[in-house]
Formats: C-alpha cells, sequence, structure tokens
DNA sequence: AATCATGTAACATCATATGTATCGTGACAA
DNA sequence: TTGTCACGATACATATGATGTTACATGATT
C-alpha cells in the first residue's frame, strides 16, 4: 500500500492555516495538498473530533484554528486522524504452542516495540507552534 | 495491508531447520507456517540468494541450512526476504517549492529515521544463534 | 431563494503481501 | 528409462487499507 501521509498532510495543513487569516475551504486545502477536497473532509474530521480544528458551513465558512499550537504536539496530530497502524511488518500467528515462533515473535516484537517507542516519544516532543517556528513564508496554492 | 510477516515467518523456519536433520520439504515448512508451499518457495528464494539456506531437488531433497547461524542477524535476514519497507507512515511530497511542507517532512522523516536506525541496530545486534539460545523444543508441524 | 461549504455515503483505484493453480526442470530411485 | 519427488517460475486471485471520485443532503450566509 502507499504509505499513509496523513499525518504529514495535516501537518502542513495545519501550519498553513496558523498563518493564514479567516477560515480555508476544503477546496482551497485539497489543491494545496494536490488531492481532492472530500479527501480533506474525511482527513480534517479527525482534528475536528479532537477539537483541533473547527468547521465553519456556509458563505465564508472553512476550516480554523481551534486550540493552541503550544499545545499540540506531532503525536497528537498522528493519533488524531486514526493512524494507530506505524509498522508495515510484524508477525504471524500460525502455531500459538510453538516455542520457536513464541521466542521469534517476541525478539521482532520487541524490536519493534523499542522503536516504536522512540518515535512516539519524538513526536510526542514536538509542538506545532515549534514546528511553525523558522519560516513564515507561505507556499504557493496551486498544485 | 496485513502486516509483512516474512521476517518472522523465515526466522520461524531458520530455527526450525536448525534443530531439524536433514532438508525441509517446502510442503512441511507451508504446513508449519499455515500457509502454501508456493509462498514458501517464494520467501525462501531470497534467503538462498543470500547463501542462508540451500535448496535441493528430487528426491529426499528439500531446504537446508547453508550459513553459520553465528554469522547471521536479524537484520540480515530481514534484508534478505526483501523488506525495505519498514513503515506505513510517510511523507507526500506535492509542492516540492512549499518552505512549510519541507519543515514537515524533515520533522516527520527525521523522527522516523531515528525509530527506523533503533530498530536496525536491534535486528543486526541479534544472531540466529543467539535466538535459538533458550530452547530446543519442536512444535508440532500440523497447522 | 440561491449559493456556498461541510457531512456523509458509496464506489473506484492503487499498491502490496499473501494465497493458489499450473507447468517446467532437475534429481533420485525402481 | 521411466516415474516420482521437489524446487523454479509464471500467472492470476484475494485481502487490506489509503486514497481518489461522484453524488446528494444539510446548514449557514447573502
Amino acid at each position: 500500500m502507499r504509505n499513509d501521509s496523513r499525518l504529514s498532510r495535516m501537518l502542513h495543513v495545519l501550519l498553513h492555516m496558523a498563518n493564514h487569516d479567516g477560515p480555508m475551504t476544503s477546496e482551497t486545502i485539497a489543491r494545496m495538498l494536490g488531492t481532492n477536497a472530500v479527501v480533506v473532509r474525511r482527513t480534517m474530521a479527525g482534528l475536528r473530533d479532537a477539537g483541533y480544528v473547527r468547521s465553519e458551513k456556509g458563505h465564508g465558512g472553512g476550516w480554523v484554528i481551534a486550540a493552541d499550537l503550544e499545545m499540540v504536539s506531532l503525536l497528537d496530530v498522528h493519533r488524531a486522524v486514526g493512524g494507530p497502524r506505524i509498522f508495515a511488518i510484524g508477525s504471524e500467528h500460525s502455531n500459538p504452542d510453538c516455542a520457536v515462533e513464541k521466542a521469534v515473535n517476541a525478539a521482532v516484537e520487541d524490536a519493534l516495540q523499542h522503536a516504536e517507542a522512540l518515535l512516539i516519544a519524538r513526536l510526542g516532543a514536538v509542538s506545532l507552534a515549534e514546528l511553525a517556528q523558522g519560516f513564515k513564508v507561505h507556499c504557493g496554492q496551486a498544485d
């Protein structure tokens, strides 16, 4: 499968929204990401449910930031978009009674869990505000 | 997609082969893994090309270990089965000129690379021989 | 009332590991 | 020599999950 890019996409969007006055429509965001407005709504729904953004209908509507960027980490965004699946590799459990298989799976999963813990720690240590520091440049909104 | 379980499956097989006299057929291995002989041949082909196992045709043929288990790490097996794809998450590059996107992707990929480095280090630090220590028990070969 | 924008459902597309069927090839044995 | 065994390889089917797309409903603004 293609890589799950929801985290990086939403970070991209959130930082643009932070530098943008007024609501941004799903259409505008979709052009920015090179995708479709429905995909944007679908993915942003997780951020909305988590309270990080708010959506407004009708004329002049769209998406606006609804949280303090200092208080939202990259990990928070990752979880809000519903991306619990980090690794593409894992174990199979065909014979739960097989000592060999249990030892192998324990070794592999131990390594995976440590790597996941490190990733979680690093994503959790960076806030959107920190990520936003260092540039104030907008990019073009066309694809 | 389902998790890629080629690494854990091959480790499972290799440790059984280490405790087994004579060649093991793909059919036998397939029953052990709860899968198909063709899947076994396909996956074992990587190990064969890397020199970790050897295959023999004809009566009494099958798969045998062809390397010192002390010299083969879990990382070696991972690479031999052609599993370079570790993460299910990643970045999208729609606007290579967008400073925001570049900053976001850099942050995400930095975290991923550190997690990958840790995983690689841990897999590389364990040999098949070490993994084989601690049990000499066979599991049943039926699914 | 018309328009804009989100919300949602339904279906298509794509990528990749896995499952399955089939045939070819080489090795061993009767 | 011939039959059987086991691998080698190809082709195709299946399952899963993110993504792309179309269509329609709902609510807000003008």
